[in-house]
DNA sequence: CTCTCGATGCGCT
DNA sequence: GCGCATCGAGAGA
Protein backbone atom coordinates (compact mmCIF):
# COMPACT_ATOMS: atom_id res chain seq x y z
CA UNK A 1 0.00 0.00 0.00
CA UNK A 2 0.69 3.39 -0.89
CA UNK A 3 2.27 5.91 2.32
CA UNK A 4 1.33 9.20 2.35
CA UNK A 5 3.55 11.24 1.03
CA UNK A 6 5.24 14.49 2.55
CA UNK A 7 3.57 16.72 0.38
CA UNK A 8 0.41 15.24 2.49
CA UNK A 9 1.34 16.83 5.61
CA UNK A 10 2.85 20.32 4.14
CA UNK A 11 -0.49 21.38 4.28
CA UNK A 12 -2.84 23.41 6.23
CA UNK A 13 -3.48 21.60 9.78
CA UNK A 14 -6.78 21.08 9.74
CA UNK A 15 -6.98 19.96 6.19
CA UNK A 16 -4.38 17.68 7.22
CA UNK A 17 -6.80 16.58 10.70
CA UNK A 18 -9.73 16.16 7.92
CA UNK A 19 -7.89 14.11 5.77
CA UNK A 20 -6.47 11.65 7.96
CA UNK A 21 -9.96 10.33 8.72
CA UNK A 22 -9.92 6.66 7.17
CA UNK A 23 -6.38 6.62 6.72
CA UNK A 24 -4.45 3.80 7.68
CA UNK A 25 -1.42 4.02 10.98
CA UNK A 26 1.10 1.33 10.72
CA UNK A 27 3.32 -0.12 13.27
CA UNK A 28 6.24 -2.25 13.21
CA UNK A 29 7.72 -3.64 16.64
CA UNK A 30 9.86 -6.42 16.82
CA UNK A 31 8.86 -7.33 13.31
CA UNK A 32 5.37 -7.50 14.22
CA UNK A 33 2.68 -5.29 11.93
CA UNK A 34 -0.38 -3.69 13.78
CA UNK A 35 -2.22 -1.09 12.44
CA UNK A 36 -5.76 0.86 12.70
CA UNK A 37 -8.09 2.99 10.90
CA UNK A 38 -7.80 6.45 12.20
CA UNK A 39 -11.53 7.77 13.17
CA UNK A 40 -10.92 10.82 15.57
CA UNK A 41 -8.38 13.55 15.71
CA UNK A 42 -7.76 17.36 16.46
CA UNK A 43 -6.17 19.85 15.41
CA UNK A 44 -3.36 22.13 17.67
CA UNK A 45 -2.08 24.90 15.44
CA UNK A 46 0.65 26.90 17.67
CA UNK A 47 0.54 30.35 16.04
CA UNK A 48 -2.54 31.07 17.15
CA UNK A 49 -3.98 28.44 19.70
CA UNK A 50 -3.69 28.83 23.21
CA UNK A 51 -4.26 25.06 23.70
CA UNK A 52 -1.49 23.94 21.28
CA UNK A 53 2.10 22.84 23.21
CA UNK A 54 3.84 24.79 20.50
CA UNK A 55 1.85 28.30 21.84
CA UNK A 56 5.14 29.79 23.25
CA UNK A 57 7.47 28.67 21.21
CA UNK A 58 10.19 25.91 21.22
CA UNK A 59 11.24 23.76 23.41
CA UNK A 60 13.27 20.58 23.74
CA UNK A 61 10.25 18.90 24.73
CA UNK A 62 8.00 20.08 21.42
CA UNK A 63 11.08 20.09 19.02
CA UNK A 64 9.16 17.68 16.91
CA UNK A 65 6.41 20.34 16.59
CA UNK A 66 8.95 22.81 14.71
CA UNK A 67 10.73 20.13 12.19
CA UNK A 68 9.50 19.56 9.14
CA UNK A 69 6.59 17.78 8.53
CA UNK A 70 5.51 14.30 8.46
CA UNK A 71 7.55 13.30 11.32
CA UNK A 72 5.90 11.92 14.53
CA UNK A 73 5.33 14.40 17.96
CA UNK A 74 4.79 12.17 20.91
CA UNK A 75 5.23 13.65 24.25
CA UNK A 76 4.31 12.21 28.00
CA UNK A 77 1.55 13.21 29.66
CA UNK A 78 -0.04 12.22 33.73
CA UNK A 79 3.30 11.21 34.84
CA UNK A 80 2.05 7.68 32.78
CA UNK A 81 0.74 8.22 29.25
CA UNK A 82 1.77 9.17 26.33
CA UNK A 83 0.13 10.73 22.63
CA UNK A 84 0.84 10.53 19.46
CA UNK A 85 0.65 12.84 16.88
CA UNK A 86 1.34 14.26 12.95
CA UNK A 87 3.44 17.33 12.72
CA UNK A 88 2.22 19.33 9.62
CA UNK A 89 2.95 22.55 8.27
CA UNK A 90 6.43 23.43 6.65
CA UNK A 91 8.81 23.16 8.98
CA UNK A 92 9.12 25.85 11.23
CA UNK A 93 5.47 26.52 11.87
CA UNK A 94 4.94 24.57 15.08
CA UNK A 95 1.72 22.37 14.60
CA UNK A 96 0.28 18.43 14.54
CA UNK A 97 -2.95 16.67 14.70
CA UNK A 98 -3.65 14.53 17.21
CA UNK A 99 -4.55 11.05 16.53
CA UNK A 100 -7.12 10.20 19.21
CA UNK A 101 -8.97 7.09 17.96
CA UNK A 102 -8.04 4.00 16.05
CA UNK A 103 -10.58 1.32 14.87
CA UNK A 104 -8.04 -1.64 14.87
CA UNK A 105 -7.82 -3.73 11.85
CA UNK A 106 -4.39 -5.83 12.02
CA UNK A 107 -2.28 -7.41 14.88
CA UNK A 108 -5.76 -7.30 16.92
CA UNK A 109 -4.14 -10.00 19.07
CA UNK A 110 -0.76 -8.44 19.84
CA UNK A 111 -3.30 -5.18 20.56
CA UNK A 112 -5.14 -6.93 23.29
CA UNK A 113 -1.81 -8.51 24.75
CA UNK A 114 -0.20 -4.79 25.21
CA UNK A 115 -3.98 -3.42 26.63
CA UNK A 116 -4.03 -6.30 29.30
CA UNK A 117 -6.77 -9.19 27.55
CA UNK A 118 -8.84 -5.58 26.82
CA UNK A 119 -11.02 -5.92 23.45
CA UNK A 120 -13.02 -4.13 20.69
CA UNK A 121 -13.68 -0.41 21.01
CA UNK A 122 -11.43 -0.18 24.54
CA UNK A 123 -8.22 -1.54 22.53
CA UNK A 124 -7.47 2.26 21.24
CA UNK A 125 -10.35 4.60 21.59
CA UNK A 126 -8.48 6.99 23.18
CA UNK A 127 -4.97 8.94 22.15
CA UNK A 128 -3.32 7.31 25.54
CA UNK A 129 -5.00 3.52 24.52
CA UNK A 130 -3.82 3.95 21.48
CA UNK A 131 -0.50 4.40 21.93
CA UNK A 132 -0.24 1.16 23.85
CA UNK A 133 -2.11 -0.81 21.65
CA UNK A 134 0.41 0.18 19.40
CA UNK A 135 3.71 -0.18 21.43
CA UNK A 136 4.26 4.06 20.63
CA UNK A 137 6.69 5.56 22.80
CA UNK A 138 8.67 8.97 23.10
CA UNK A 139 11.59 6.84 21.60
CA UNK A 140 9.77 7.56 18.52
CA UNK A 141 9.42 11.05 18.83
CA UNK A 142 10.58 12.58 15.78
CA UNK A 143 9.97 9.50 13.52
CA UNK A 144 9.77 9.98 10.46
CA UNK A 145 6.75 8.43 8.83
CA UNK A 146 7.65 9.30 5.32
CA UNK A 147 10.90 7.65 4.73
CA UNK A 148 11.00 5.47 8.46
CA UNK A 149 10.47 1.64 8.88
CA UNK A 150 8.84 1.75 12.27
CA UNK A 151 5.72 4.32 12.02
CA UNK A 152 3.83 5.31 8.66
CA UNK A 153 0.41 6.02 7.54
CA UNK A 154 -1.38 4.18 4.70
CA UNK A 155 -3.63 5.41 2.09
CA UNK A 156 -7.19 4.16 1.89
CA UNK A 157 -10.41 5.83 0.99
CA UNK A 158 -10.82 9.18 1.55
CA UNK A 159 -13.85 9.29 4.16
CA UNK A 160 -16.89 11.50 2.20
CA UNK A 161 -17.97 14.65 4.03
CA UNK A 162 -21.28 13.73 5.01
CA UNK A 163 -18.93 11.43 6.88
CA UNK A 164 -17.23 13.19 9.13
CA UNK A 165 -18.33 15.56 12.16
CA UNK A 166 -16.74 17.94 13.96
CA UNK A 167 -16.27 19.86 17.36
CA UNK A 168 -14.75 21.41 20.43
CA UNK A 169 -11.21 19.31 21.44
CA UNK A 170 -11.44 17.19 24.44
CA UNK A 171 -9.81 18.03 27.46
CA UNK A 172 -8.75 21.72 26.60
CA UNK A 173 -8.82 24.39 29.34
CA UNK A 174 -7.99 27.31 29.69
CA UNK A 175 -8.72 30.20 26.58
CA UNK A 176 -12.47 30.28 26.14
CA UNK A 177 -11.33 30.65 22.20
CA UNK A 178 -9.61 27.18 22.25
CA UNK A 179 -11.77 25.59 24.10
CA UNK A 180 -14.76 25.90 22.16
CA UNK A 181 -13.42 26.30 18.26
CA UNK A 182 -14.23 22.80 16.30
CA UNK A 183 -11.12 21.45 15.74
CA UNK A 184 -11.71 17.66 17.06
CA UNK A 185 -13.04 16.03 13.51
CA UNK A 186 -14.08 11.87 13.90
CA UNK A 187 -16.36 9.63 11.25
CA UNK A 188 -20.15 10.23 12.84
CA UNK A 189 -21.05 6.90 13.73
CA UNK A 190 -18.18 5.17 14.13
CA UNK A 191 -17.78 3.15 17.49
CA UNK A 192 -14.38 2.78 17.93
CA UNK A 193 -14.51 7.18 18.54
CA UNK A 194 -13.74 8.08 21.89
CA UNK A 195 -16.81 9.82 23.01
CA UNK A 196 -20.09 10.89 20.74
CA UNK A 197 -21.18 14.50 20.52
C1' DC B 1 -25.12 3.94 32.30
C1' DT B 2 -22.73 8.42 34.93
C1' DC B 3 -19.70 10.65 38.01
C1' DT B 4 -15.56 11.22 40.95
C1' DC B 5 -10.98 10.65 42.01
C1' DG B 6 -6.17 8.92 42.43
C1' DA B 7 -2.02 7.75 39.94
C1' DT B 8 2.40 9.73 38.63
C1' DG B 9 6.63 12.34 35.79
C1' DC B 10 8.07 16.37 34.33
C1' DG B 11 8.06 20.96 31.83
C1' DC B 12 7.04 25.39 32.74
C1' DT B 13 6.39 29.78 35.70
C1' DG C 1 5.01 24.23 43.19
C1' DC C 2 1.24 23.79 39.64
C1' DG C 3 -1.17 21.58 36.33
C1' DC C 4 -1.42 18.74 32.45
C1' DA C 5 -4.31 17.33 24.62
C1' DT C 6 -5.65 10.68 30.25
C1' DC C 7 -7.18 6.27 32.04
C1' DG C 8 -9.42 2.92 34.91
C1' DA C 9 -11.45 1.58 39.25
C1' DG C 10 -15.12 2.12 42.21
C1' DA C 11 -19.59 3.98 43.76
C1' DG C 12 -24.19 5.08 42.91
C1' DA C 13 -28.49 5.10 40.10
Amino acid sequence: MDRLPRAFYRRDTLAVARDLLGQRLVRVSKGVRVAGRIVEVEAYDGARDSASHAHRGPTERNASMFGPPGHAYIYFIYGMHHCFNVVTEPEGHGAAVLVRSLEPVEGIEGMRARRGGREGRALANGPAKLCYALAIDRTLDGADLVEGEVLWIEREEAVPEERVARGPRVGVRGDEWAVRVPWRFWIEGNPYVSKES
